[in-house]
RNA sequence: GGCCCCUUGGUCAAGCGGUUAAGACAUCGCCCUUUCACGGCGGUAUCACGGGUUCGAAUCCCGUAGGGGUCACCA
């Protein structure tokens, strides 16, 4: 085995690319470049039930989205492919016929309703659920009886007994387990003549020369499985780190596919318009701390300064908020013409524009996302910030009415009105005008002059520059919504 | 339940025997802006508990409690 340092991300391509697979995947990226070393993408794909056609491409796509390229892999080839499990069969064979040949493992006859039913039986007795080991020492006899029946067995692997297996862990430090603690002989090969999980990674990490395992905390229990496989071959282990989970905040739990409160797929944010570059940052902050107090970095700055030794022994929840708020110091930061045509493909799709655009319409996107930009998050958010340049419908709400309860209220907004009317066309140096002279003969000033009136003409008390905003919203709009609002005003 | 892992503010976290216990998000207040947003400044708030070890413990050890993970012919 070379001094290299090799490190593989191994999907399964059962989905979508989830969150905590990228960041799996991002790990393992930034641990190889920084080191210079390789990273290796493997698709574990034995289990052909659960196989979902698009699933590869689709992890692969997202992977690419995100920023992260690899040197090995289904797709790029690499001298030590494979780089699909199921691809890989005929290494796989002839390493379980030693082992059966060495008896090392041997072959199982239960069926599953068998099985199940000494799981049911020794649960009811109060134990574990563990191989009790009755088809591990069949006679010739036996097995040609089975066969017979035309039972297909599965292989399993003798489990020692009284063992310790011990690892020190890149994150968590020492860790051991009693042999005991894995549940018995486990399978190596289905019925269908694949390879488990266990036993493929232990194979493909070995022969992929792959130096440095690191993956989430749920494989810590699966490692001294695996480390039997590199001892029935006498293989040297290679190094193992479990990072923690991504939890959800609300429940603690780890993530679950299931749960509706977060989204999880990096499609997902994709599909919102967040910067890759900003989703990058975000998840590689997930469980992982940079040594100063700077958190904004560019991926070749991850790689620089990326140190496992700095990854975090307790789980990270999955913090929205923080997400929103490094999405937005890298829309901030964001290209204006870029934004805007992503913007104007956003409301095409979504029929708030139509797909042929006059310079003016153009014009008018153009000066809206400069007004929205330093507070957007995403390309998406832009339809819901600016919505009532689109659809002209004011929602009033319980705060907005407060607001319009004001003493002085309906006074600003006659004078405000009136001026307006006067107006061939509403332009933003004539808005502020219109807004000083209504101070002047009212008396009114500050927030008691701006809020009404912007909530009188936008119905939020947030958004962006007023004269501005109202400039763009059209006299025939604004006029609309003041009489709406001095109607409440009124009441 | 067995095994394994984890435990610093609401959240993420720095810290690795001696600190006024960093910083970020969120929150609150002030400033800037005649409003809003951005930005700036500041405040509130944390070492799960109990024993040790030590001159000294958030840091080391042992318990307890809580949380999580895993117990497949899934990966």
């Amino acid at each position: 085995m070379s001094d290299r340092i090799r490190v593989r991300y191994a999907p399964s391509p059962t989905g979508f690319l989830h969150i905590g697979n990228a960041r799996t995947a991002l790990f393992n990226y930034l641990f190889a470049r920084h080191y210079g070393g390789d990273f290796i993408i493997r698709i574990e794909d034995t289990d052909k039930a659960r196989h979902v056609e698009t699933g590869e491409e689709s992890q692969l796509e997202n992977l690419k989205w995100l920023g992260l390229s690899w040197d090995e892999g289904p797709d790029v080839g690499g001298e030590f492919g494979p780089y699909r499990q199921s691809e890989r069969q005929e290494i796989y064979e002839p390493l379980i016929q030693k082992l059966l040949d060495e008896d090392k493992a041997y072959y199982c006859y239960c069926t599953p309703e068998e099985l199940e039913a000494e799981r049911e039986a020794q649960l009811s007795r109060g134990e574990m659920p563990h191989y009790g080991g009755r088809c591990a020492h069949l006679t010739d006899e036996q097995r040609q009886a089975f066969e017979a029946e035309g039972r297909q067995p599965t292989v399993r692997i003798r489990t020692p007994k009284h063992h310790t297996y011990c690892f020190n862990d890149m994150v968590k430090g020492e860790i051991s387990f009693e042999s005991e603690s894995v549940g018995g002989d486990w399978v190596i090969v289905k019925r269908d003549g694949t390879p488990t999980y266990n036993f493929a990674v232990a194979v493909d990490d070995h022969y992929m020369e792959v130096t440095h395992v690191l993956r989430g905390d749920d494989h810590i229990s699966n490692t001294p499985k695996q480390m039997l496989v590199y001892d029935s071959f006498g293989w040297e282990y290679p190094r193992f780190g479990h990072m923690t989970l991504i939890t959800n905040p609300e429940t603690g739990k780890k993530l679950s596919k299931r749960d509706v409160t977060i989204l999880q797929f990096i499609e997902d944010y994709r599909d919102m318009g967040y910067m890759p570059e900003a989703l990058f940052n975000f998840i590689a902050l997930l469980g992982w701390s940079p040594k100063g107090e700077e958190e904004l970095f560019t991926p070749a700055e991850f790689i620089e300064i990326f140190d496992y030794h700095r990854l975090s022994t307790s789980p990270a929840a999955f913090d929205n908020k923080k997400l929103n708020w490094i999405a937005n110091q890298y829309m901030q930061h964001a290209d204006q013409h870029e934004l805007t045509e992503k913007v104007i493909a956003d409301l095409q799709a979504s029929k708030l524009l139509p797909n042929v655009l006059e310079d003016d319409q153009k014009e008018k996107i153009n000066k809206l996302v400069a007004l929205y930009q330093e507070q957007m998050s995403y390309v998406k958010e832009f339809k819901t910030l600016a919505e009532l340049f689109f659809d002209a419908k004011i929602q009033w709400t319980d705060a907005s009415r407060e607001v319009l309860a004001g003493e002085t209220v309906l006074q600003v907004l006659e004078n405000f009105k009136a001026q307006l009317e006067a107006m061939d066309e509403l332009t933003a140096e004539a808005v502020q005008k219109a807004i000083k002279t209504v101070q002047k003969e009212t008396g009114v000033k500050g927030r008691n002059l701006y809020m009404p009136i912007r909530v009188a003409t936008t119905g939020q008390q947030h958004g962006p520059e007023l004269p501005l905003a109202i400039e763009l919203l059209g006299k025939e709009k604004v006029l609309a919504h003041l009489d709406e609002a001095m109607e409440i005003a009124h009441a």
